[in-house]
DNA sequence: CGAAATTGGTCTCATATTAGACTTTTCAAT
DNA sequence: ATTGAAAAGTCTAATATGAGACCAATTTCG
């Protein structure tokens, strides 16, 4: 269960009474550090997905497509698989939904028609609008426990992480 | 795609071309810190998961209550929930396929006939055996660009997020 | 230059996963 | 003691997602 009690949830939200044995969890496993950084993520990924897609109708792939399309326009599907590690063909159904939708409009790439170039419309920028709040605000509680020189060691580090990724996430290797 | 061109694969693997563009998704979001851990996992996780799928015909919630179980034998399929945050649906699913499979006993809790808790069989330890030295080996090489105090740095951190995490995650606020 | 290989995106089929309903057991309030 | 509420686990129906096949465009190689 959560590391929490329900006493504690309705009286005292800062009193928790962790439970030591699945706490050992967090640290006994054979992969700490990946099991951890999944923990924290599960808790603010999955939930806020979730809302999303009840309130808005967006599957993952097409709320992420929408995010990455809002930092940089005019990339094309396989860019976007190619840089994120999600699968071809979840993106390509999710950009296929998303231009149904008339929140992104598909653009052959003059240099190689295979390729298409992704944009938002007005309507995929709103619809950004209203679902990055909700997903800041977590992001914010989440990291609420950390100083602000902690938060930019995280970051620091996460930056160092995501840097080194190519150099091994190969799928040839699994 | 990923910040690294063919040719460097094959050549030069420390030699990387990050195409600048997509690498300003991993700061340029107005989540960027659960973005960037959002980022490094799913390097993780999902070609490791994939894999153990194909190999041991595992799912994913399968796979990590294994993981669990490996770490502390007894819990109960809520207690593993709430714990971690899977939903109680995929873990109850879970758990019934890896009775089938013969890799985890369950066992009614005497205390409370609604409960049962889960056990891991002889078959269910070996098959853990035969896919953790994968993902171990995975997380070592996602490491690898950390110093040793920079790897105790993520884990204090870390730490810190997983202790916070029932100060925000309840999704009574979604 | 032409054929073979690779790439970009889409589709089909099978399987995984979610929401919500359901049953039984246990807890809480009166 | 009784009743209503909540918890634990399972099931159903709908939908999401992965594997692999496919086709067309482009690149690579002899």
């Amino acid at each position: 269960m959560r590391p929490i009690s329900k006493e504690a949830t309705l009286d005292e939200p800062t009193e928790q009474e962790p439970d030591p044995g699945l706490r050992a969890l967090l640290g006994g496993t054979e992969i700490p550090t990946a099991y951890k950084i999944g923990y924290v993520l599960n808790f603010y990924r999955e939930p806020s997905f979730r809302a999303i897609e009840m309130e808005f109708g967006l599957t993952r792939p097409e709320i992420v497509i929408l995010l990455a399309l809002h930092v940089r326009e005019g990339i094309t599907a396989s860019e976007f698989c190619e840089f994120s590690g999600h699968l071809k063909a979840g993106v390509s159904r999710a950009v296929i939904a998303l231009e149904k939708k008339a929140l992104v409009r598909r653009k052959t790439d003059p240099v190689d028609n295979r390729r298409q170039l992704l944009f938002l419309t007005d309507a995929g920028r709103e619809i950004y609008q209203r679902y990055i709040p909700m997903l800041r605000a977590r992001e914010t509680a989440m990291l609420e426990c950390l100083s602000k020189p902690e938060r930019r060691q995280l970051d620091r580090l996460l930056d160092k992480l995501g840097a080194h990724v190519p150099n091994w996430a190969k799928a040839s290797e699994l």
